[in-house]
DNA sequence: TAAGTTATCTACCGTTTGGTAGATAGCGCT
DNA sequence: AGCGCTATCTACCAAACGGTAGATAACTTA
């Protein structure tokens, strides 16, 4: 469709990741339903051509940039997790991802919009979040374990909270997600 | 595409009703976007173009079907509103909500993933759910407006609890929603 | 500079999509 | 029974979609 005033060769290390940081934008605005394969190159300013050069589907693209996304993110907190787990490396950990996701709100809402797109089993995400959240919760529930009676219901608690709290301030931004979630974390870990 | 075995022809009241609640199943099972216009025909046994006898476009199936859960939800809560608003009106309204939505899964994921898709401001739910939201808050601010010190940020945190369980409810149906919900009720309500 | 590799493009295909036009048939009324 | 209304259908269209085939051009290396 447009016509190429100029064409860029790039090596594929630069070139993918160059298209999964556009897609990883556009799918945060419109979920991947609603984007096309031709919306993903042309953001790259290519063709749909040639972006399947570089990932074989649309949907081997999505993948890329969930692993993509899954690889950044445990890196962010990977020196938070030192110590041994208890309850303060748990809350620590959260807030980190708080303050990180403060500053990363396409990324937050690729993820809400996705996940939500996910709850149909037919979707090519599905098995994907599912694992993805389970095993959240079982680490959450290890670092609560000798510190809360109910580990479980407690980790349920503070995912949903959180869960919850990023959604609303996607949708009004009006809301101060630090201090909501800091001052919710308080009341939680004083108990 | 179907070879209609025979032509039912109803009242439209009747039809528009299954055509609506046919929508809401299929759209909480894979949104908006997930679902063509044949597929909402087709699930009331009959052609898109008899389906667009009742809704001009698939857009206006889109709001039609919200406005009727809108009314649906509004009616089953009216006589709990009947007091005076202050807090044990809030927590009993929320409570009522969360048994109603137990037996309703797939009007609550309808829910989740509408409100997900519709983040992106061109959709055609968005402003739909970002005034419908707004004046939640503001109602439930109201109610706890006697009664905690900071009633906007304890709304905040009581919405922000609810979708977040709703949606992890949605995610693993091993969660126990109501159980979950009167717990943290509990410590809520206490302070 | 010449050859080889490959990232990118143009052009196309088959399918599906939302929507329209006009024919058909079920129902209420007299 | 016969007429009118309209809910529904069949047939169609233009646009958009994901993906493929083969041509082209930008680098690398000798």
């Amino acid at each position: 469709m447009t016509p190429s005033p100029v064409r860029r060769r790039l090596p594929p290390a630069e070139r993918r990741e160059e298209i999964l940081k556009a897609a990883t934008e556009l799918i945060a605005a419109s979920g991947f339903k609603g984007v096309t394969l031709e919306a993903f190159a042309a953001a790259c300013g290519m063709t749909k051509a040639g972006l399947l050069h570089h990932f074989r589907s649309r949907e081997e693209l999505l993948i890329a940039v969930l692993e993509r996304r899954d690889t950044l993110d445990l890196a962010s907190v990977a020196d938070t997790l030192e110590p041994a787990p208890d309850a303060a490396v748990a809350r620590a950990v959260m807030s980190g991802f708080v303050r990180r996701n403060l500053a990363q709100r396409s990324l937050v809402q690729l993820y809400t919009v996705l996940s939500a797109e996910a709850l149909d089993p037919a979707h090519p995400a599905h098995v994907y979040f599912r694992t993805r959240l389970s095993e959240g919760r079982a680490m959450l529930e290890c670092y609560l374990l000798a510190w809360h009676p109910r580990p479980g219901q407690a980790a349920v608690d503070l995912l949903a909270f959180l869960d919850g709290l990023q959604l609303n301030w996607l949708r009004d931004g009006g809301i101060d997600f630090l201090a909501q979630w800091e001052a919710f974390a308080d009341r939680f870990f004083a108990a």
